[in-house]
Formats: structure tokens, C-alpha cells, sequence
DNA sequence: TAATCAGTTGAATGATTGTTCATATGTTCA
DNA sequence: TGAACATATGAACAATCATTCAACTGATTA
């Protein structure tokens, strides 16, 4: 149910210059519900292996089955939402689809995910 | 059901050498999810609205229900899970409780993902 | 052409989850 | 002490979702 809001919950502002401030700053609600859309994709941990995957080379949906070791159509399904994510793109050959990484910015959002979770790992 | 596969899906190897090499290079399972349930914690509009004001300003709970039009509970609800994610930390004066971002990581993650967000909305 | 193979897809199911409602905790102030 | 207030919390409900199963393309090959 996101972007659906109560008509007037029970509201008491305690700090109005605080509200103030941080509404004109705070980006539009279009924009961040895109984002949580973006890491609502990132957010399954089948997805996110294949991300991985395709992120060091370009494999057809049997390859990811077996590197998975999950059925091709839980594959075929989770390739099915990265793809309408615009995440990744496809190449046929023959009877073959080849899949592969359609975007530069997904590498560098895991990279910093990466660093923040070894540190919690760590510490 | 994260973490749990068929024993032995019908795999059918094409390209060996590719799923040897991604193999070999694939960061370990466990790093890969605890970078998935990160991504699940942001995949939540009302999480992430709440992100990005403690991003501009620390709060208390009844300042980010009224800048939301959200009930306190259901803010509270959204705050905690922030917490035990250690995501946001709490700053407790009086009667009011104060909210704050507690990662460095998370601006960065962010805006990578407002960058990629922002191209896809244009082109 | 028939059989096989890689992949897709729709329905069903079990599990997870965000919000609401009611209630509880703990602090302040009269 | 008692009322008002800020916040937290547990149960319940509706909605979402990942996987499975079965059936279906469409391409290859024997």
C-alpha cells in the first residue's frame, strides 16, 4: 500500500521550524519511491546473486540455474522483473538467451553496500 | 524462504568454463545476503522517506509522523526495524525520542541510486 | 517430421510484511 | 497523585511476493 496516506492521523508537531526546514529540503516523493522500487529489486537474495553473477560475466539462464542451483524458471522468473527493472538486458542465440548487466550505476550501489556490510561483519 | 534451494534442480550445463569462472569469482553466499536484507530495509518508500529527512536533520517520532502524514505508530513501527538494522540510532531527552542516520555508507548508497533513478526518469 | 532442448509463463501456495488498532510504558506537569 | 503526552509494542488483517508445478513457445537436430 505504499503512497497512501492516512487523510489526518493524530498529528501534534512538536518542533515546527525542524518540519519546516526538512520539508523543503527533502527530495519529492516521486523520486525516493523510485528508489525504494530500485532497492525492493536489490532486496531478494536470489536476485542480488544473479547480480552478482552478471556482474563479472554475461551467462545464459541454464548457467545461472546451475551456478545457483536453483530451477531455470525461478530464474526465469526473478530475470523476468530485473529485465522490466531495466537492470539487465538480453541477447538470443538460437534456442540460448544471454543475459548481462544493463546498467553502470547497479556495480557501484553494491560496491558501497559491500563495504558497509563487511565492516558491520567485521565490528 | 531466502537461503533454501532444491537439492538438485534439472541443470544442464552449457558453458561449463563461464559457470567454473563466475564460480570461482562470485563473492560468498553469506555477504550476498546480508547485502540483500540491507537492500530489503530500503525497499520500503516509508523507510526510505524516513532516511532521507534524517539525512537533512536529526528528528523525534512526532516530527516524521507530521513531515510523513503518518500515524506515530506506524513511524515507530518503521523506526525500530531501522534500528535493529543499526541503519539509525535513538537519542532519548524527556519524553521525546530523537532519531538520527548511524552510517556513513548510506548517504553514498543512496545517491548513487537517486543518480540512476534520475537518468532512468529522464531518458 | 518428431523428439529434444532452452526458455517463458500463468496459476497456486506458503511465507513475509506494512499498517491499523488497542494497549502499555514511562515521562512531565499541574 | 492524576492527567496528558511521546513513544513503543503485540495481535490481526490485507497485500505482496518467491518458488513450484505444469504447460507452452520456438529453435535445433536426428
Amino acid at each position: 500500500m505504499e503512497f497512501s496516506h492516512a487523510d489526518s492521523p493524530e498529528i501534534n508537531v512538536i518542533h515546527e521550524d525542524v518540519v519546516a526546514r526538512v520539508r523543503d529540503q527533502l527530495p519529492e516523493e516521486e523520486p525516493i519511491y523510485e528508489v525504494s522500487e530500485l532497492f525492493k529489486v536489490f532486496g531478494d537474495s536470489t536476485r542480488a546473486r544473479i547480480i552478482c553473477a552478471l556482474n563479472i560475466e554475461e551467462m545464459c539462464v541454464c548457467d545461472l540455474s546451475a551456478l545457483l542451483n536453483m530451477t531455470q524458471s525461478a530464474i526465469s522468473h526473478q530475470l523476468r522483473i530485473l529485465k522490466s527493472s531495466r537492470l539487465v538486458k538480453s541477447r538470443k542465440q538460437g534456442r540460448v538467451v544471454y543475459y548481462s548487466l544493463d546498467d553502470a550505476h547497479i556495480g557501484e550501489i553494491f560496491a558501497t553496500a559491500f563495504e558497509h556490510v563487511m565492516e558491520e561483519m567485521e565490528g
